[in-house]
RNA sequence: CGGGAUGUGGCGCAGUUUGGUAGCGCACUUCGUUCGGGACGAAGGGGCCGCAGGUUCGAAUCCUGUCAUCCCGACCA
């Protein structure tokens, strides 16, 4: 490709709309173009380098025995109906895009698939002879989200990679999500990310194990937590630790202690000099569950851990076997809207009595109590006295009257001491989800009453598992990972060309020819490569060359009359002046050591 | 949806406080000089100042409404 007739369209003022430098140096190279909120055009350079990342993944899914399919990206209503995900998924906080057609039908614009592959493989997978199947797919895919953010790394339209597995067994099954594993991790070795995979929560989709692929990054949106050996790895949402020891109170009676305008741990520790370890802390909570009841809950936690939302709602959903569609906190604006009494916010203990609940308009009349292990494991402890500036001291569990059940429900930290081994201590890192697995066990089979004939000629519904790769969003992480001040510097495998020819004045015969030359000798080698041939002065060239990232030029310039010219590494910014024809084998010895 | 900010040629911005009919840099076009790290000079083209009302002799500027975009929280590949 010459770029005199490549769409290259260059910028040298960051875009104002772009915050991370991934986003910024794709605008800025003419990679992409903002058409909506969320919604981005692939210009050519971009399109070639998500071809490069497709191909890289078609071979590894193909290597590990899925095939290739291609599903409507329109699921007609009643498939999300059938599955109980409609509702979740269009209402409200909903991410589902969906319309009506002309007749009145009802159709989402599909941001996942697993209702039309699972109603699919029902219909066409009869028998466990005819197990295991994965089925994949590269596809754009459609979310509201809420939020779109940081140009490709959470569009409203993105590419995906999604793949499916239908088994006869659970044991099939872990052996598929271990091959997907093993895929997963040479696709991002080969795409050139340094891809950490983590112990995930398995959240909306469902399921049992579920393991994320996190590019490491600081402008990630996820907080991953690391062991210091490197045998643990997790989201922040799924990881455990074991906490550090509370600091003991000294025997003594309970008390009950005014504690005027002190309704923060902090406030109250500082004013009294309390260790917050030595304090029980209570969060209220009003779930929406999916059959649209409105729980509140009233969670425990020591006072100087973070609660984690993920395993509240997590909890909420295995005790009262609902799927919880919301969990936010109660506010003091929630007693008006509720017609209750007022809440003794600041002063509240483990305690609280249901009847501050009583007459409430839409919510359930008794709170769900759930309580940290943190919590429930003290001995003694200051809490509050469910009346407002008043708390309790050296109470219990036994004088409280109830001992609740030990929940993980608190976030780890870094520094934590690592559950696996007290030797190890966990850190933090910012991470991009690029990649996730999930062993979905029955859960979509069930819903979709998608079903097969086993062994003993017993109809039952398959074992499933998904897989994606958010293919747009690593296309972007590999450049929050590669770059430098001057540009992107692409790995080889993902760069939209491999190599580019540099004539330095384009009207010098001897080094137009001698360009030209050697990009054609390039391209008849296989060679994916570029020739700058436009009239530019040398410096301009450059520029652009360093901005869109090409991992290898080759400059033709003052030396062309000799024969000689230099070979560039982007990354690494090494130069080495050699004869044209030396230049050409070290470069493609570059290219496939 | 809650909190914050911004809308002025393709991109980045000034002008808004104190109303007088739009400007700068980059990019673009032409010519000349220059020619290995985003050149210089000259000449040019391009904007109903997000949109709709209102106030006024007169609105980018003041008032009301509305829309869009971006950032911080809830969603996820």
């Amino acid at each position: 490709m010459r770029v005199s007739r490549l769409l290259l369209v260059t910028l040298r003022d960051v875009p104002a709309e772009a915050e991370i430098t991934s986003h910024q140096l794709l605008l800025r190279a003419g990679y992409i173009r903002r058409v909506g909120s969320g919604i981005y055009a692939y210009l050519p350079l971009m399109w070639r380098v998500l071809q490069k990342i497709t191909a890289v993944v078609r071979e590894e899914m193909n290597r590990a025995g899925a095939q290739e399919t291609l599903l409507p990206q329109l699921h007609p209503a009643e498939l999300w109906q059938k599955s109980g995900r409609w509702q979740g998924y269009t209402a409200g906080e909903g991410i589902m895009f969906h319309l009506e057609d002309r007749q009145g039908r009802e159709l989402g614009l599909g941001p996942t698939h697993e209702e039309v592959i699972t109603s699919l493989a029902g219909e066409l997978l009869r028998s466990y002879r005819q197990l295991p199947v994965n089925l994949y797919q590269i596809q754009t895919k459609f979310r509201d989200e809420i939020r779109p953010r940081f140009g490709l790394m959470r569009g409203r339209e993105f590419i995906m990679k999604d793949a499916y597995s239908f088994h006869a067994s659970e044991a099939d099954l872990r052996e598929t999500y271990g091959v997907m594993d093993q895929a997963y991790r040479r696709i991002f070795e080969r795409c050139g990310l340094d891809a950490v995979p983590v112990d995930a929560d398995s959240g909306a989709i469902g399921g049992a194990a579920s393991q994320e692929f996190m590019v490491t990054a600081d402008a990630g949106e996820d907080l991953i937590l690391i062991s210091d050996d490197g045998q643990y790895a997790a989201n922040q949402e799924k990881a455990v630790s074991i906490p550090s020891a509370a600091s003991p109170l000294p025997d003594g009676p309970e008390e009950s202690i005014p504690t005027p305008g002190l309704g923060s741990i902090e406030s109250l520790c500082d004013a009294k000099g309390w260790d917050p370890s030595q304090v029980v802390k209570v969060l209220l909570f009003v779930a929406t569950l999916d059959d649209e009841t409105l729980q509140p809950l009233l969670v425990s936690l020591r006072g100087d851990q973070e609660l984690n939302p993920t395993k509240v709602a997590n909890a909420v959903s295995r005790t009262l076997n609902k799927g919880v569609l919301d969990c936010r906190p109660i506010t003091p604006e929630d007693s008006n809207r509720q017609q209750i009494d007022p809440l003794p916010f600041g002063s509240i203990g483990p305690d609280l009595s249901d009847d501050v609940l009583q007459g409430a308009k839409t919510w359930e009349p008794t709170f769900l109590r759930l309580a940290d292990e943190t919590a429930s494991e003290l001995g003694s402890f200051i809490c509050g006295a469910n009346t407002p500036d008043l708390h309790r001291f050296n109470t219990s569990w036994t004088a409280i009257g109830q001992k609740p059940t030990s929940l993980d429900l608190r976030n780890a930290r870094a520094g934590d001491v690592c559950q696996h081994t007290p030797e190890s201590r966990l850190t933090e890192k910012r991470g991009i989800e690029v990649g996730h697995i999930f062993q979905l066990g029955r859960k979509y089979s069930e819903a979709m009453e998608s079903r097969f004939t086993n062994e003993n000629g017993k109809t039952e519904p398959f074992w499933m598992g998904c897989y994606g790769i958010g293919v747009s969003r690593l296309a972007q992480a590999a450049v929050e990972q590669h770059h430098d001040d001057s540009g992107i510097c692409w790995p080889t495998a993902i760069a939209p060309f491999e190599a580019i020819v540099v004539v330095a004045n384009i009207q010098d015969d001897t080094q137009a020819q001698l360009g030209e030359a050697l990009y054609s000798e390039l391209q008849n080698a296989g060679v994916d490569v570029l020739i700058d041939d436009r009239k530019e002065r040398a410096g301009v060239k450059f520029k652009d060359a360093d901005l869109i990232g090409i991992p290898w030029r080759i400059v033709v310039g003052r030396d062309a009359s000799e024969g000689t010219v230099e070979l560039v590494c982007r990354s690494s910014r090494e130069v080495q002046k050699l004869p044209h024809a030396e230049a050409v084998t070290c470069l493609i010895k570059g290219l496939h050591p």
